[in-house]
DNA sequence: TTGAAAGCGATACCAA
DNA sequence: TTGGTATCGCTTTCAA
């Protein structure tokens, strides 16, 4: 493989002047400049990797750990990761991906050999333990989530307590006094993952301020799972006539058990979604929904974690603000 | 950061003693082992990765290029790219991931750099642009998927072929005469995507071998898409007793368009998918299936690029054997 | 505007 | 069984 004092030799310059092409560090006349970029494409150089991290204290890699499970919100997860890996291409990063099974030792591996210049984690639990991890590293992280000590580490994701107060909102302005929230699978709530109780905490705020009445479970999106689900929320309260689902896979599901159980949406129920757009459209009823941001956090966690490598700020939270979008599964409520 | 020499001052060796604890090629004596094992875990070192990779031109880190895209089968790929990196991990690698969308690109980029050792390329096509390409690289690659020459590169993947047939096969031995597939959406086949045609190929030779009849469309995975591709699958073969779906996203829309237009499954309809384990648990039908094999073929590419690596072998292309599972979707088809 | 050379932190060869 | 050290390929400071 050629390196930079091949490519400095075939352009008769010095080594050093190659890098400063390359990085552009500092002036370098037109002349010059265009030999030694010549000399470079003739060659197919590519500066190594290992030689440039070792030098320069960057590897330009990102590391992003993401709950690689099969169990939950797989296409979410998948949107993340692909908003993720191209933002960091276009801030000139590569993405270097981890499973969340690897825990804190994972982070402190990666880290510790300076693999990666900063780290960005999804799938934040209330009290997880690699945050603490995470603020005694020497590289900058971001976390997709908020835990419940975020100081000291940036944070963004959607403002989930908003979202859950916004659907509830909603639902009172179309008339509705019993709602009921069918929730992400059980083990979500136990692992204390803080989006599903921020957005219950929204929900049951709203619920509190508008004085209507509700229910609310978790929820294994399976068929069977869902149908559990609605059968306890109906006995619990049994004058619902809206839901809130917050569980991506159990939407079908829920169109097709109400469906089953004779009652028409939006006509006798309705429904709002928390999910990604194109699961709210792509169903029978297009469904009036609040969008799960993916695209946007993930790039701006990349762009976060830029920032806080060229120390330009330190760190910070940034909750996004929830868009609901009226579609056709939400109606005013008769009498 | 604490480097090998300050762990060779710290426990009195010299640094390359220090290194042959860590690689274990060369013997250490115990007591030498000891005091360096020590001094490691006092000081929290941790070799740096990129000085490593300059030093033994190895990176400990392979490339897998996943096709990054929100519109097809995301489970699936979901589940490719976990196996690929919990294997790799088993064996001492990181995983850098890279779209599709990259292409050729990407590809060299990080193999140029010295980024990565291997490559592991997903989403193969029937002529894939990127196969010359890694045909030309230093580093050994292995496909998940079957391009039409892949003449030294190995390649891994579900025999898709034999998948066809064997679904066939299985609703001829029911007693069904006409059958429908419905395949993945549209831009799968434009795409030359070869695991689309395979299955395609090897349902109609089963057709053809045992006396059947016939219709085949792609799909759009949508509500809508799937109820358009039903509607012309039986314009154009009305007597059709049994579906091969080999489209995850249309299996719930598929069981709900027949349960809606009256068609039992299995006494009025039988339905064969080929799709992961727990899709075909997870639906109100439990259905016969031929599993993907997500996770042995991610397994199988990392094992394969690491012996690649150790020369263990040259390149190989390993078909996996299709598997059909009985369940609640096939029925004998009576008269 | 450019060059020379000192690191960066490992590995692995050559000696002892 | 261990040590010394050249080497990997680049970045960046210091000089010119």
């Amino acid at each position: 493989m050629a390196t930079i004092a091949d490519v400095a030799r075939a352009a008769g310059v010095s080594p050093s002047t190659v890098s400063y092409v390359l990085s552009g560090r500092r002036p370098i006349s037109p002349a010059t400049r265009a030999r030694v970029e010549r000399s470079i494409a003739a060659m197919g150089y590519r500066p190594h990797a290992g030689a440039r991290a070792l030098a320069s204290r960057r590897s330009n890699v990102l590391a992003l750990v993401a709950p690689l499970r099969t169990d939950i919100n797989v296409p979410v997860i998948m949107r993340f990761v692909t908003s993720v890996v191209t933002t960091a291409r276009s801030y000139d990063h590569d993405v270097l991906l981890l499973t969340k099974d690897e825990g804190a030792d994972g982070l402190t591996r990666v880290a510790g050999g300076a693999m990666v210049d900063a780290l960005i984690v999804m799938d934040i639990e209330a009290d997880d333990a690699r945050v603490p991890v995470l603020r005694g590293l020497r590289q900058p992280a971001v976390l997709i989530g908020l835990p419940d000590r975020p100081a000291g580490i940036s944070c963004v994701d959607l403002d989930f307590a908003a979202t859950g107060y916004t659907a509830v909102q909603h639902l009172a302005e179309h008339g509705h006094r019993a709602v009921a929230l069918v929730g992400p699978p059980a083990g979500v709530y136990q692992r204390g993952t803080s989006y599903a109780t921020r957005l219950r905490a929204g929900f049951d705020d709203a619920v509190a301020h508008l004085g209507l009445r509700r229910a609310a479970r978790p929820c294994d999106p399976t068929f069977d799972g869902v149908a559990a689900c609605i059968r306890q929320l109906e006995a619990e309260l049994p004058e619902t006539t809206a839901f809130v689902v917050h569980n991506e896979l159990a939407l079908a599901p829920v169109l097709e058990i109400l469906r089953a159980s004779g009652r028409r949406v939006p006509e006798d129920t309705s429904v709002v979604a928390i999910c990604p757009e194109d699961v709210a459209l792509g169903l029978p009823v297009r469904l009036t929904s609040i969008d799960i941001p993916a695209h946007d956090v993930g790039a701006l966690a990349v762009e976060m974690a830029i920032h806080l490598l060229e120390r330009r700020h330190g760190a910070q939270t940034r909750l996004l603000a929830p868009a609901l979008t009226e579609r056709d599964s939400c109606a005013d409520r008769i009498g």
